[in-house]
DNA sequence: GTTACGATCAAGTAATCTATTGAATAATAT
DNA sequence: ATATTATTCAATAGATTACTTGATCGTAAC
């Protein structure tokens, strides 16, 4: 049996996996999810160097999850096709329902996902539009710049804490960020709470809501 | 930033990315999606020693993609929930549509995958109501017994040849076998078209109808 | 041209992964 | 009890992966 084409194909698939299979290119993903970006802008958002940053993303792009265009003396990155997106949603609900570990990873540090009812897209398109909620956009200032949900406001976790006056108290707040884990929005609506604010969470980030071809604003 | 949370979840999600990325165990795990097998069984199925497969095994429990029980002296082995397909099922689709490495070897090896346009599920069951159509299951006998299409006849691949004579001529054939990727069912399609037989592919295999909740038969 | 900057490459080290081997458990059958 | 069969464990060698460092290449600005 040398190796057999069924094995080869696996094997591609495998590549693929192993090129999920690493805790800071996920995390690149998840920012790539937000829009195109450059090595170094990259690099500077998840922590890791230019050099580590390129070859990951090289890496990603060898196996098909990525592609770049050249721009000027940059080179920008991004996610090749929806069904990455699909790929990485299969992937962290699998870890949701099947890994106690992430379980206890998401209650203990998330304080409680379930306690923070998420809210859908529908109901947030709907209750935004009828002007009954704060759409409250909590990524830092260039990413929301890029793209963000129509109507939302832009406060930036650090910022929250200072710029809180700019919310309306009267008004349901709903946040959002980059994913379904980016810790801003779960740390934002802690943080409202304990101002007697009424928040909540979208159910997951832009990129879920990109794909889902609902509307975007770009400032 | 000693390991943020993110980043722990993160990790979490890329080891069973991790479990993934070898060519063997996502072979086991399609094994698997016929059903619950022993460590030695899949070991012969999938060709590796015993040991090697039960530490395949083992990692992929760890990261929670299959589960155990004992039976006996015993250890069987299965998926962990629907999530676990859908999961393989969304590689699988970023590979064929991202990866040209896959589309060479589907379109080398598998005889143009389009030239064969695969039967859905709902045509299929549609069809083989009415008996318009032979449902063919070229899996191993061991594997037909365990769980089967209704009305579905067993002929091995390897015996294809020999027993042509019990396909009835006159109607279409519809082959089918263990996934997508299945070979066999490739295989049996080519063969019968060779002898001048009408015959296409199940859209999937039997782990995917099962999960889309479609009745199966037991003999 | 020269300089500056973004990105990649090449080489090296430490850590991790794969498959093998042979020994150790665990349940059943005699 | 003892033997048998199924599975796991432990130790190992070879391959692969992650990240660092410093050199190199391409483009744009001066």
């Amino acid at each position: 049996m040398s190796t057999s084409p069924k094995l080869k194909l696996y094997e591609e698939f495998a590549a693929i996996a192993r090129a999920l299979g690493n805790a800071h290119r996920i995390d690149i993903l998840e920012h790539l999810g937000q829009g195109e970006r450059g090595v170094d802008a990259l690099a500077a958002k998840v922590g890791l160097s230019t050099a580590n940053t390129s070859q990951h993303l090289q890496l990603l792009k060898r196996v098909g999850l990525v592609e770049s265009r050249r721009d000027g003396k940059y080179i920008l990155y991004r996610l090749k096709g929806d069904n990455v997106l699909t790929l990485l949603g299969a992937l962290f609900e699998v870890g949701e329902n099947n890994l106690a570990e992430v379980d206890k990873v998401l209650r203990g540090y998330f304080h409680k996902r379930d306690d923070m009812e998420a809210v859908s897209h529908a109901e947030l398109l709907k209750r935004s539009r009828d002007g009954l909620v704060t759409v409250l956009d909590v990524r830092p200032k260039d990413e929301f710049e890029m793209d963000h949900l129509p109507g939302a406001v832009n406060i930036p976790l650090e910022e929250l804490e200072s710029r809180l006056s700019e919310v309306n108290p009267a008004q349901e707040v709903i946040a959002y960020c980059r994913g379904p884990y980016c810790v801003l929005s779960f740390e934002a609506v802690a943080a409202l709470r304990k101002r007697g604010i009424k928040a909540r969470r979208m159910e997951d980030g832009l990129p879920e809501w990109r794909a889902a071809g609902l509307p975007l604003e770009r400032s």
